[in-house]
DNA sequence: ACTACCCGCGAAACCGCTTTCACGAAGTCT
DNA sequence: AGACTTCGTGAAAGCGGTTTCGCGGGTAGT
């Protein structure tokens, strides 16, 4: 069976009777075109059920109609759903822009590795970055022109456009809360210090303290690397070092975990003696008992963020970085 | 900054004195030119940094390099990381080949609807499919001759290569774990009986049970969807409908983990009163407590088969389904 | 030694769309 | 009324590879 051969250009032309030059224009748009020209361009578009050759397209005009989402091959993808579940909301946003997604999971620590190059070799028209570890590649890749968007702050303050949840905000609302349930002593275990949302996680953690006018005693702020482990690891330090603590606002959720089953285990009763809060809300927020109050972040919002602001450079629109917001889910743990 | 102007063929063929047909035929591992002749133009390749214009060359050829992955934008994607996890081993494999991976999460329902003609269009050279609901659209695209993969069994036997995780005999170890443990009266959470899956690990269930010489008594087949409220709440009806249950096989470890939740809040000791064993070893098996016992999917290898298979069937290979296999994987929950 | 093949290779057409360029018609200005 | 713009449009030149076709020389067959 011969696929049926789809018509192009030249057949629409004939149809239509007007030339090549000018179907090309009314499919992009062009205003210039006479608007009865134009209709009957469109008619003959529709009855023949005419879709643009997308690969002749890019070559003839340079643009391919694809954006790379590049995600380093590290860890993270794994066993993380979070940045599958931002993949698709970037990927929605722009399939429906008409633009595809071509997934890079790859080393991203050289400047001159081959996500480099193929990122420079124009193959893409921008590319969107998840879990910065450096700059580096980034702020090369800036001097080419390259549309990008980061997912997550970036390190220094280049001005790439990036989203991010508002870290801040959270960890400031999450702080505030154990303030508000009369917690006096309130430690914090960070994320890995490296990663700039641990850093603005704590740094929020901060504001709501210094609002209560005192500083967190030394040792209360204990630096984790997100792993449960740490969680568990910090909590037990914790009640060594300060057996009064009443308070502990984790990183994450997974962290927060670790905590309450040390907590647990330790004769500590949560929330009653101690209480705990998260962030994310990922699922074993749910599963933990006491269920954790956390952060909710929301994960496809980020995605579609990340979508459109490339949507709005590519247009040639003047962009911002968009901090999506978090929400306090309360819950049993605090 | 005007960007170093890649060379082309032409550049490459005066730089070698051939014609640029010649640099054509050795960059695409032609054996029939002269040695000597290759290898002038291999070294003016190298020393030229030339790389091949992918767009052009997909449009001349015919063949884009692109390979989709069409996810049905229904569930999964977002809170399991599954999805994220095969696709990344998927990519891995075709970058290595170089192909590249377009991502389309997309509702795949229709044999109508935008995936198909984008499928049908020729943008793509093959499409792997995960989370089929329905054979429809494959069976359709099966006779454009597109070659596919399918992650997952499907329904009915078309002979597409697909690749899979032994589900019947993960189920199987499982539950004949929870026998080897002692355990006489064991329920089983099935996912989503709608999905293959599913169903064969209920098969794989039942054939450990028969091998007892017993046959389940009514009301202990679940059948949830997967999620963790759906453990959760099968749990609870079983505490109701069989207090004497002394063993749970979970089709995946967010329903065994939302089953240990309930049977904790119900007083039951976990492993002591109720073994329970999962699926999937996902992040939460580790996480939840205690942690559970598990049947572990290597879904890396998963996704690498399917880009291996996909692979092959560009080659004009033969292909056969690849069943990844499980291993049994002990904790405190079992 | 003469015809029949085969083989390596270059010329050129071609893939389907975009964009520049120039031309004729219509409109504007003095 | 003549000179100068402006505007819509088509012809044609690419974009950077791939592939068909046919030529010339070497090999084989008789």
């Amino acid at each position: 069976m011969v696929p049926a051969q789809r018509p192009t250009y030249s057949v629409i032309a004939k149809a239509a009777g007007v030339s090549e030059a000018t179907v090309s224009r009314v499919l992009n748009g062009d205003e210039s075109v006479h608007p009865d020209r134009a209709k009957r361009v469109q008619d003959a578009v529709d009855k023949l059920g005419y879709r643009k050759n997308r690969v002749a397209s890019a070559l003839a005009s340079g643009r391919s109609g694809l954006i790379a989402v590049v995600i380093d091959d590290d860890l993270s993808v794994f066993s993380d759903p979070f940045w599958g579940t931002v993949t698709s909301g970037v990927s929605r946003i722009l399939s429906e822009n008409g633009i595809h997604t071509v997934l890079m999971v790859s080393p991203v620590g050289s400047i001159d590795g081959g996500v480099a190059h193929y990122l420079k070799s124009g193959e893409v028209d921008g590319a969107i970055f998840f879990v910065l570890h450096s700059d580096a590649l980034v702020n090369n890749l800036k001097k080419s022109g390259l549309p990008m968007v980061i997912a997550g702050t970036p390190h220094s303050s280049l001005d790439i456009p990036f989203v991010d949840t508002d870290n801040f905000g959270g960890a400031y609302a999450g702080t505030k809360h154990l303030i508000n349930q009369g917690c006096k002593k309130i430690a914090i275990i960070t994320g890995d210090i490296g990663t700039t949302a641990a850093k603005q996680r704590l740094d929020g953690y901060l504001q709501a303290f210094r609002e209560t006018g005192g500083v967190p005693a030394k040792g209360l702020i204990c630096e984790g690397d997100y792993s449960l482990e740490s969680g568990m690891h910090h909590a037990r330090k914790l009640l060594e070092t300060h057996p009064d603590v009443d308070g502990i606002f984790a990183s994450n959720d997974l962290m927060a975990a670790g905590a309450v089953t040390v907590l647990q285990d330790l004769g500590r009763l949560v929330p009653e003696d101690v209480k705990v809060v998260g962030f994310d809300d990922a699922l074993i927020a749910q599963t933990t008992r006491p269920a954790l109050t956390t952060i909710r972040q929301d994960v496809v919002a980020l995605g579609e963020a990340a979508g459109s602001l490339m949507i709005a450079q590519l247009n040639g629109e003047d962009v911002k970085p968009i901090i999506t917001p978090t929400e306090l889910i309360i819950r049993a743990s605090a």
